[in-house]
DNA sequence: AGCGTGATCTTT
DNA sequence: AAGATCACGCTG
């Protein structure tokens, strides 16, 4: 399957946080090391709107990122332990980002394995700070793109409306109100909702 | 239900 | 300089 290029991901942020659903990133690590997931979960942090959205009060050191080209990866790290792996949409000084909350693992599980320390499949990158474990994502990936040969997306068929579901996005005390999270109902590897 | 863990941001 | 917050995961 063909890669998405750069103008798929010049989209509104909530209109990215959709068509992302269903799609397989791709990282490659050296020793021809080919790290592989589906995409099934995703959440929606835009412009100056949303007090969740860590640009919302102009730019940051922390979130300049998040102003740049569409396909660039904004990574962070979070409660001391987590990394967080976004995608940038938008055009290039509007501020908005995926995040990327869950994938099903499709290649390099046996690597997933060894990150996580666990064989449950369903567990290996159900979570937003477990699936950065799982791919060895950290802030070194932060800024880099999805164009060249370590991280890449593959496009896959688009979903139907029947199968997305939409929530509330998870772990979030500002703008709770915004139904800005997207899953694929009934899949094993969206995350288990915290807090409830 | 509680806590670890550290960067970032706000307030003093 | 100090304090609060945090787009979480694990244990119990």
């Amino acid at each position: 399957m063909e890669r998405l290029e750069p103008q798929f991901y010049e989209l509104p942020t909530l209109e990215l946080t959709e068509k992302l659903l269903g799609k397989i990133f791709v990282r490659v690590l050296p020793g021809n090391i080919h790290l592989r997931g589906r995409i099934v979960e995703t959440e929606a942090y835009s412009g100056t709107g949303d007090e969740a959205c860590h640009a919302w009060r102009g730019q940051t050191a922390r979130n300049r990122i998040m102003f740049q080209r569409p396909g660039t990866l904004y990574v962070y790290f979070t409660y001391g332990n987590h990394y967080m792996l976004n995608i940038v949409s938008e055009p290039e000084n509007t501020a908005g980002a995926v995040l990327i909350r869950a994938m099903e693992p499709v290649e390099g599980e046996l690597f997933m394995q060894e990150q996580r320390g666990t064989g449950i499949i369903t567990s290996l990158m159900s979570g937003p700070g477990k699936l950065t474990r799982a791919l060895a994502i950290d802030s070194r990936s932060n800024g880099k793109n999805l164009f060249n040969e370590e991280f890449y997306v593959e496009n896959a068929p688009s979903l139907t409306e029947n199968q997305i579901g939409t929530s509330t996005r998870v772990g979030i005390s500002k703008s709770r109100e915004l139904l800005w999270r997207k899953f694929i109902i009934n899949n094993p590897h969206v995350s288990k909702v915290r807090g409830v």
